[in-house]
This record gives C-alpha cells, sequence and structure tokens, in this order.
DNA sequence: GCAAGGTC
C-alpha cells in the first residue's frame, strides 16, 4: 500500500463486502468485538458496522456494510426488450446498459449516503473475477457521489482473523482486466441466449402440438451456453443407451473352495465375444484341468487420503453418499462446530506432533481464487436443532478433512495367478500352490448399455467442462427441467423428446451447439482477458462476430428444427412466428383466390410485403407503409375484420420518416380496421417506391457475403465456415461438427443400394417408425453406432430411387462404425478380445458343445460345469 | 417471456 490518509486525524473508510455475513464476520475480526455498533441501512438486510481501526499506523474510522452479490444487471435498451419489437439477430449489436435494478436501489442509496462520508472506499468482494466485476460496479456506484475516494482492494480468501488482518494492512488497488472478463462474459451470455430464446421459442412454440402440461406456464424455448450443454449432456448419454446393441459374450469362470472358503479365479482374458473361440479354450482347460500356481505377488499397498473437499465434490458425495441434490447440500453447509464426542480424540490426536499423524493435505488442482478448501472451522457436538441432513453433511466435511491431513493407509494384497492348459487366471488375497479346480464352467454375458447419467454425473460432466460456477450448477440443472427438457427419474436424469428433438435439430444442422466447446472456448478467451493476453473489445467482437453468423446460419437451415420435432410431435397448422425468411409469415387467408394465404414477406431490400403464396397464379397484395423498419406477425387475432382469423401485425417504423404523433411501435391490422396503418400509407408511401433518404438496413436474411470479410483486409484469417475475418475455422465459435456440402453429398450420393451411412460416423443406420399421429408409420433413419450422434432423416425425404435395398437398411453391426467406441457404451469393459474365426465364417447353427442339443446353448446345458 | 452470475 502506497497511500497514506491525512495526518494524525482519523480517516473515514467505507468498506464493502459481497454478502451481509462477511461484513458481520470481518468487522468483529478487525475491530475484535470491541467498541462495535450496528446500524441499519437503507436495506433490510445490509447493515452497517462501525469500529476504529488502524491501517499501517493511520487510525480510521470503518464503516463496513455490504451488497448481495452483484449489484447491476445488463438489459437491452428499452424499445429492443419486447420480443417482438425486433429481428433476434439484432440483439447482437442492440445497444445494452448496466442498472441496478429495483430490488438493489436500497443498497445503492446506501453506498451513496456513506459514500459522501468517507475520503476510503475499501472493497472487501470475493477474490474471483465475478468479486472483481462487483467492486467496479461498487466503485461506479460511489464515486459517482465522491470523485475524491481513494479506492482500495483487501484480498482475502478465508474468514480467519490472521488472514483479514493481512488484507486489511496490505491493501492493493481493483484489478481491472479480470472485471473486464465479467463484462465480456455478461453481454456474451446475453446475446447470445436472449437472441437464440426468441428464435427458438417463436419458431417452434406455435408449430407444435406440444402434449405436455406447462403447468399454466408460458412455453418458452430457451437456448443458454450453459443450459443446453448440460442438456447435451444428459441426450448424449440417453443416445448411447438407445445405441446399445447387447452383445452376448462368454468367459470362462474358474473357483476352488476349500475349508477355508471360496477363491474366485478370473479368467485374464476378460470375456470373448466369439463363442466358437470361447468353446475352443474352454474344453482345453476342461480336458486338462490341472491349476499350476506361476505367480504369488505380495505387495504393500498404500491407500491416499482423498484431496481436500472442494464445493462440487461435496455436492457430489453428499449426492451420492445421502442422495442429497446438489441444492439442498448448499443450504445445509454450516459453520459452527465444537468439541465432538466421536470424533473429537481423533482430531486432538492428530494436532499433536508427537503421534506423527499430520500430514499437509495434497492439493487437489482446482483454484477459484475466491475460496479456500472446504474445512471445518470450528467444532461443534451438533446436537441442538441440527436437523440429520444437517448432521450428516457436517460429518462429511470433518470426517474428509481428518482424512484429508493423515497418513495413507497400509495394507497387504496378495496376486495370485495360475494357468490351466495355457490360459491365465488370477484371484486376489489368497495363498494357494496347485489344485484342481472344484468348479470350471463357461457362462455367457450379455453386454449392458451404461445408465442414465445421475446428478452427480452430470456435475462432475459439468466441472470437467467447466459449465457453470459451483453457485449455478445446480441452476443449470434444474433449468432443464423447468424448461420441459429433463426429467428426473429417480436420482437420474432422461432427456424429454423436447430436449432431444431441439439437440438433435442443431446436431443435424452440424452444429455444436449444444456440446461445451462454446463454453469451454469463451472461458479460455476470458482467462486471456483477465490476464491481459486478449483485449476485452478484440474478444466480445470476434465472439458475437462468429455467433451471428452461427444464428444466421441456423436460421437458413431451421428446417432442420420442424423436421426433428416433427418426430416426436404433431405439427399444428400455424407456421412459426420466425417464417418471415423463407416462406412468409401467414396474415389470413387470401381474400382473392380463397385457396391460398396472404403473408408477410420481406424483400431483399429490406421493405416488407404482404402477397399471396399462390404467386405468380394469384397477384393479391396489401400495400404497406414505406417507412416499416420491423414488422413481424403476432399471435393475437383482430376481432373486428371478416373473414378471420386476420393476424395483427407487430410494426416498428423509421421515427425520422413518419409524423412525431404517431408511435415508432405499432400493433396493427391489414384487414381495413385500422386507420393508422391507411393514414401512415397516405403520408410515407407504400413499400414499394424507392425512398432515398434511410437505405434499407437488409438484416436478417442472408448470411455474411464475402464482401464482408474483404472490407477489413487488416486482418488475414478468413473463416471458410462462416466468412468472417479474424479467425480460422478450427477458432470458429460456430464449431461446425462436420462439413456442411460433403455432409448433403453423403446423403445424396447414396444409390439405394446401401444403407444410409450416417453422416457423423459412416455406419450404418437403421430404419425407425415413426408413431405421433400425423407421421405414424413413417419411416426415419437413424444411426445405431455405439457412442455416435443420432443422424436423423426422413425415409421419403432422400431423393433417389432406393432399388428394394431398403430392408438392408433395417440391419447394422456397430462394429462397423469408424468413430464410435468411446463413450462407454458397453457395461462391460476391460479385457475384450475379438477373435475373428478361422475360416472367416459367421458362427450359425450354434448348438450346445456339451450335449449336442441345438435347443440350447452351454451356458444353459443342464450337463454344464465340471465338478470334482 | 430471453442468459449467467452474484446472493437473501
Amino acid at each position: 500500500m502506497a497511500a497514506r490518509g491525512g495526518g494524525g486525524r482519523a480517516i473515514r473508510v467505507l468498506n464493502v463486502a459481497e454478502k451481509p455475513s462477511v461484513a458481520k464476520t470481518v468487522s468483529g475480526i478487525l475491530s475484535n468485538n470491541q467498541g462495535l455498533r450496528m446500524r441499519e441501512g437503507r436495506s433490510r438486510y445490509n447493515k452497517i458496522y462501525e469500529f476504529n481501526y488502524t491501517i499501517q499506523g493511520q487510525p480510521c474510522q470503518m464503516m463496513f456494510t455490504s451488497v448481495t452479490g452483484h449489484l447491476m444487471e445488463i438489459e437491452f435498451e428499452g424499445r429492443y426488450r419486447k420480443w417482438h419489437s425486433c429481428d433476434p439477430v439484432d440483439l447482437f449489436q442492440a445497444p445494452i446498459q448496466k442498472h441496478v435494478p429495483e430490488d438493489k436501489l436500497d443498497i445503492r442509496r446506501t453506498l451513496e449516503e456513506e459514500a459522501r462520508k468517507c475520503q476510503w472506499l475499501v472493497l472487501w468482494l470475493d477474490c474471483d473475477r465475478e468479486g472483481e466485476n462487483i467492486a467496479f460496479e461498487v466503485v461506479e456506484v460511489c464515486s459517482s457521489v465522491n470523485s475524491h475516494l481513494n479506492i482500495w482492494r483487501a484480498r482475502f480468501s478465508s474468514l480467519i482473523d490472521r488472514e483479514i488482518h493481512q488484507a486489511a494492512q496490505q491493501l492493493e488497488r481493483p484489478n481491472q482486466l479480470f472485471s473486464d472478463a465479467v463484462d465480456v462474459r455478461q453481454e456474451i451470455d446475453l446475446r447470445i441466449g436472449a437472441s437464440f430464446t426468441r428464435f427458438q421459442t417463436m419458431l417452434l412454440k406455435d408449430a407444435f402440438v406440444f402434449n405436455f402440461s406447462t403447468d399454466g406456464r408460458n412455453l418458452i424455448l430457451s437456448y443458454g451456453p450453459c443450459q443446453f450443454p448440460t442438456l447435451g449432456f444428459v441426450v448424449e448419454r440417453y443416445w448411447e443407451i438407445l445405441a446399445h446393441e447387447p452383445e452376448e459374450f462368454w468367459k470362462i469362470q474358474c473357483s476352488h473352495t476349500t475349508d477355508e472358503g471360496t477363491a474366485k479365479f478370473n479368467w485374464m482374458r476378460g470375456h470373448l465375444f466369439d463363442y466358437t473361440c470361447a468353446v475352443l479354450l474352454y474344453e482345453m482347460c476342461v480336458q486338462e484341468p490341472t491349476a499350476t500356481v506361476t505367480k504369488v505377488r505380495q505387495q504393500e499397498k498404500l491407500k491416499y487420503p482423498p484431496h481436500p473437499l472442494n464445493t462440487i465434490e461435496l455436492e457430489k458425495r453428499a449426492s451420492r453418499y445421502f442422495r442429497m441434490s446438489s441444492e439442498q447440500t448448499m443450504k445445509i453447509l454450516v459453520q459452527e462446530q465444537q468439541q465432538h464426542p466421536v470424533w473429537g480424540p481423533y482430531a486432538q490426536q492428530l494436532l499433536d506432533p508427537s503421534s506423527g499423524l499430520w500430514r499437509n493435505p495434497s492439493g487437489g488442482g482446482h483454484d477459484d481464487k475466491a475460496h479456500p478448501p472446504i474445512h471445518p472451522t470450528k467444532f461443534s457436538p451438533g446436537e441442538s436443532g441440527w436437523s440429520e441432513d444437517h448432521k450428516k453433511l457436517f460429518e462429511l466435511v470433518v470426517r474428509h478433512y481428518l482424512a484429508c491431513v493423515s497418513q495413507p493407509a497400509v495394507g497387504a494384497e496378495t496376486t495370485v495367478e495360475i494357468d490351466i492348459a495355457g490360459e491365465m487366471f488370477s484371484a486376489l488375497g489368497r495363498t494357494i500352490v496347485a489344485f484342481t479346480p472344484t468348479l470350471l464352467t463357461l457362462e455367457s454375458g450379455i453386454t449392458r448399455p451404461p445408465p442414465l447419467l445421475s446428478e452427480s454425473d452430470l456435475l462432475d460432466c459439468m466441472d470437467k467442462a467447466g459449465i457453470g460456477t459451483d453457485a449455478t450448477m445446480h441452476d443449470h440443472i434444474k433449468k432443464l427441467t423447468d424448461r420441459f427438457y429433463a426429467t428426473k427419474e429417480g436420482s437420474h436424469f432422461k432427456p424429454t423428446n423436447l430436449g432431444e428433438a431441439l439437440v438433435m435439430g442443431y446436431d443435424d444442422m452440424g452444429y455444436e451447439l449444444w456440446k461445451p466447446n462454446l463454453r469451454s472456448m469463451m472461458e479460455e478467451d476470458m482467462k486471456a482477458v483477465s490476464v491481459g493476453n486478449k483485449r476485452k473489445d478484440d474478444v466480445l467482437a470476434t465472439c458475437l462476430q462468429q455467433m451471428k453468423a452461427c444464428f444466421l446460419d441456423a436460421r437458413v437451415n431451421k428446417v432442420k428444427l420442424f423436421q426433428a420435432l416433427e418426430i416426436f410431435f404433431d405439427r399444428t397448422n400455424r407456421t412459426g412466428g420466425d417464417d418471415q425468411h423463407n416462406h412468409g409469415q401467414l396474415v389470413r387467408k387470401c381474400d382473392v383466390c380463397h385457396d391460398s394465404d396472404l403473408v408477410l414477406r420481406k424483400k431483399p431490400d429490406g421493405k416488407f410485403m404482404i402477397g399471396c403464396s399462390a404467386y405468380p397464379q394469384c397477384r393479391n397484395v396489401i400495400w404497406l407503409p414505406g417507412s416499416i423498419s420491423e414488422a413481424v406477425v403476432t399471435p393475437t387475432v383482430c376481432n373486428t375484420c371478416t373473414p378471420g382469423p386476420v393476424f395483427k401485425i407487430q410494426f416498428t417504423f423509421r421515427r425520422l420518416e413518419i409524423p412525431p404523433n404517431f408511435n415508432v411501435h405499432h400493433l396493427g391490422c391489414v384487414g381495413g380496421c385500422d386507420d393508422i396503418m391507411r393514414q401512415l400509407i397516405e403520408i410515407s408511401g407504400s413499400g414499394h417506391r424507392n425512398f432515398s433518404s434511410t437505405p434499407a438496413r437488409g438484416r436478417g436474411i442472408t448470411a455474411p457475403s464475402r464482401n464482408d470479410s474483404q472490407n477489413n483486409q487488416q486482418q488475414q484469417a478468413t473463416c471458410s465456415f462462416c466468412h468472417q475475418t479474424g479467425h480460422s475455422s478450427s477458432d470458429c465459435y460456430s464449431l461446425t461438427s462436420q462439413n456442411r456440402s460433403a455432409r448433403s453429398q453423403r446423403v445424396n450420393s447414396n444409390n439405394g443400394d446401401s444403407p444410409i451411412p450416417c453422416t457423423t460416423c459412416g455406419s450404418p443406420c437403421v430404419l425407425k417408425t415413426a408413431n405421433t399421429e400425423s407421421n405414424r408409420g413413417r419411416k426415419f433413419y437413424s444411426c445405431q453406432s455405439q457412442g455416435c450422434k443420432f443422424f436423423v432423416c426422413w425415409e421419403d425425404s432422400i431423393p433417389t430411387t432406393r432399388g428394394g435395398g431398403s430392408s438392408s437398411a433395417t440391419t447394422t453391426s456397430r462394429r462397423q462404425c469408424g468413430g464410435g467406441g468411446q463413450g462407454g457404451g458397453g457395461g462391460q469393459s476391460g479385457g475384450d478380445v475379438r477373435f475373428v474365426s478361422a475360416t472367416g465364417d459367421p458362427v450359425s447353427g450354434r448348438s450346445c458343445f456339451i450335449c449336442g442339443d441345438p435347443s440350447h446353448f452351454a451356458n444353459a446345458c443342464p450337463n454344464r460345469g465340471m465338478r470334482n
């Protein structure tokens, strides 16, 4: 710390913590609970503590208050807040503002009032990026009323006396770069989330009959950079389960029973999928059954203590051991602890240097900079007023902590390997010399798919991929059920049809928007901003540019979303609200030809028109004012105009092209009842006239053209996917999972004689039959490869004629998959040895090798097994 | 009516 307050007089210091409890605790520590006074602030929860303290020899009169997390929020400027007020793509550049929301205004008043009276501001926010950003929010509020404040940052990671005093004595300056990284995250999250959510919702919500109850709530098909990858994990596992093909395998079981008990030996090949081969080996063992012990290995086994608990690990363990949800766990966490009758003595022993029990905890490799590993802060018997869950959780924290600081457990392990007719088996923990097995059988088993993801698995996936923070992960999981994207069955998550269809739609476009990569890339960029390796504005511009390109492309390919949803849901006769960009949005039935629809379209020059969808056979047209900048058909039906329904249109006019007494926003009707519309046509002319005043912005329809990239020559790299400059396709946020043209070539080149290859892994797809009312009996292809993503397309949408080979599409083998194989599809793993039979013939016409009866296999033979 | 991040 460089500066000091003036002279010997006490200076007034405003201290601000991230939450009320920290303000209270830190005040208690710094004042040593002497002369500590508390008074009310403007906000009910955020008290103000007062005490005297000395910083670097300078007497200080301390005022200590708090905020409750972020003080400010970002939001689009007013005219972009209504869903139909603009094209969702505009949200990638719509102006945004940071403001203190209504429910935080009282906290702002407290800060303003106190800041006016103070010379110093000391920020006691958490020492992570979010905390740094909140610090700057506090600075903004306080500086606005007192520009002379000397601003300091206290850095601490736990509420321990020594650390708090040290932080107060070694004040630093706040770190702008850390805060910048959060500004970038907030803006990207808002723009991507709002644009895709509005797009998806308006496109699909009214276009399908969703056969589930929304409990009276408005259905929102939200997209978020955290919630969607979380859904992705759930769907991906579900697909692995669906794609799992049970496969029979064979293993030789061997055990030896004596008076001391039974030793079970595991076949070191694990299991074989080739029946003939397993039989051959088994027969060799049966004919020559003496087991020779080839190796006895005795070694000391150390069981290392666990790493200290971080919040996520605590949530995972609480979920696994107690079936407590992560949300519950967070709530139950406690601070109080005293001498405990059970673990108290062990703790005392640990602390005794002469016991030699102590060992410094190992590093877990994670550091969020804001919190130390979870540890008991005090002792508590925990008997009074604690719920059972409360006690269990506390015991977990204490026991885990004691384990962390203990020496590893030492055990002895004996491995015995035996040889029967050249086949090796092994057993643990027994010492035997030579023997004839009491049991030697050939057993069959079947591979099982992995289970659905549990909450603990899901938290693990999110943690590994960096999705969310320890405080928000359970919110993202909960959002999946709130949005009807997934259901919780027991402690496992299963995607709903809606959740699966959305992921399928984007996947089929070739996008990885549902995968964690996007968030991981953003997180890397945030880190680069926070250490000064990348500039805030550059990261923002690049990311938004790429996501906008991705958005526009997704809109062009929205038919994929329709196709995916059609598999599960029936269509309504309403088109989606986004349809202006291809087919037009339905306004009413055409009153000239009485056959087709009048639809609202945006022309390439940016002007809007309403014409008959049967053009050029029917040339009916309704003229619109030329001053319209945006027009979107709403679900609202005019109750005056007939024949109905005539859907009202939300218009936005260009301010300079309409008289001042007209509103730029107008929910209008084109059925003839709307005087405002008539007047505006008279004043500004209709859309077919050429106005030179304001060139049309032409947004929304076309993907970024090559001209865009040519205009910007100073950046060399041009992405081959989104055609944006400044990055290559490998760094593109749009993250196509597949080259799109290669993808369509694969489907189109199918000559009908072979099964449709999966566009992801190349393995054959199977034909399935849809079971919804409108598509019942319609066939679609889906990849059945283990661990592969799902490729889906309707059979009748494939342009080529299939020549009698369609039945071959119903058979598939997962071994033909070129890209699958990971993802833990089989419940059985390890030791899989696959044999190709010597003749290469398929194993057919099997009969029991023990008795020769073709009615059963050896595993079901009454004569199976061999006993001494 | 939209995100994710703080926190009560």
